[in-house]
DNA sequence: TATTTTTCTTGCCATATGCCAAGAAAAATA
DNA sequence: TATTTTTCTTGGCATATGGCAAGAAAAATA
């Protein structure tokens, strides 16, 4: 009994008719990333759209004073992609970087255009997904604003608990905007 | 002689047809706002695309201690919406008001929909539109991280001039992370 | 113009978080 | 297992920014 695509489960028959199903499937291609390996470098242009089937990956800028800045962590199910780079067809900031080893479905952006173009669920959910991302965004944005760093902690280990236990403290802390030294802190405070 | 329609700065020659011109500006509505009008209630599902022909708007979130944050603002040329609420169909966490008495032309959920999936420049462009906010908002996420107040302050200073002149201190300040206080102090700083 | 309301500035002090550096713990590698 | 490298914790001190409150300035309204 063969295993069924793990893209059935980003393209649902709910969604999808057979046919678009097949059509879009056959479009993406599998791809390994050994841990370390980057799927993106900074000034590059993004050219895949990747759904992870396993592992960890970690995107990062750098900033002018050349700190090494998280800037989101993704596994089973997610998209990777830098949206900005994808569309606009521009060089990125972001660098994005396996943290595990990694198996991932990728799909370029001339293939990527024509799914948009000629089926109708297809670019629905792929406007879907972009509008997700831009929701958590906003989000981490605003608690950025709002909420003190132990907050958003507290937030993170309730909403992405397997991210805590994946990530090195020093990429949570600067994805939290904080120094590793205070999230060291702040994680002693509240395991009292 | 007419003056040219105001959306044909937006759906320009170079892009649309004139009958795609004509297809999309016939299903826009002007709307006008009076100064401190609400475009948007929190709790409310957004229902329109907005694009700025005149005036000074600002969308704002209140957090749990009821401080108002703003998130953005808008002027002349600019889409205001709500992406999230508008493509998710979901209750906003936003208000959009008035600043100024302000002129836009809107579109609905059901007339975007159409134009989307029928014309396939108006959903590049409106792919684009969304793709333009999102490397905003992850430019001021990255900068709230990585710079300073005074720096964020500078940069807003140098990259929209006119928001600094037709908006109040403390919403910019809510705007870049500090309070009104310590922005007054720092465009004391700046100006020694 | 006079009056009220809102916005902005400034002083004082508090505090969350940063910076640096040392050591402990854990993980990777030989 | 031994050794090296990386990660995490902790202490001491510095600093950017916040909170509060009073007054000044500007804008709105009568």
């Amino acid at each position: 009994m063969t295993q069924p695509h793990f893209l059935k489960n980003i393209f649902t028959d709910g969604n999808f008719s057979a046919d678009e199903q097949e059509t879009i499937l056959s479009k993406f291609t599998a791809a390994a990333f050994k841990k370390n390996d980057y799927l993106l470098f900074e000034g590059k242009v993004e050219n895949f759209y990747w759904f992870v089937q396993e592992g960890y990956i970690r995107s990062f800028v750098v900033d002018i004073a050349g700190n090494d800045i998280s800037t989101n962590f993704y596994t089973t199910g997610d998209v990777v992609i830098d949206w900005a780079s994808f569309f606009l067809r521009s060089p990125t900031r972001e660098n994005i970087q396996a943290l595990t080893d990694c198996t991932c479905w990728q799909l370029d952006f001339e293939n990527f255009q024509q799914l948009f173009h000629s089926i109708r669920s297809f670019r629905e959910q792929g406007r879907t997904n972009l509008v997700n991302s831009y929701f958590s965004l906003k989000s981490k944005s605003i608690a950025m604003i709002a909420d003190e760093a132990k907050d958003r902690y507290v937030n993170l280990l309730q909403h992405k608990p397997h991210i805590l236990q994946n990530v090195s403290l020093k990429h949570i802390a600067t994805y939290l905007g904080i120094t590793d030294t205070s999230l060291s802190r702040i994680r002693k405070e509240i395991s009292i």
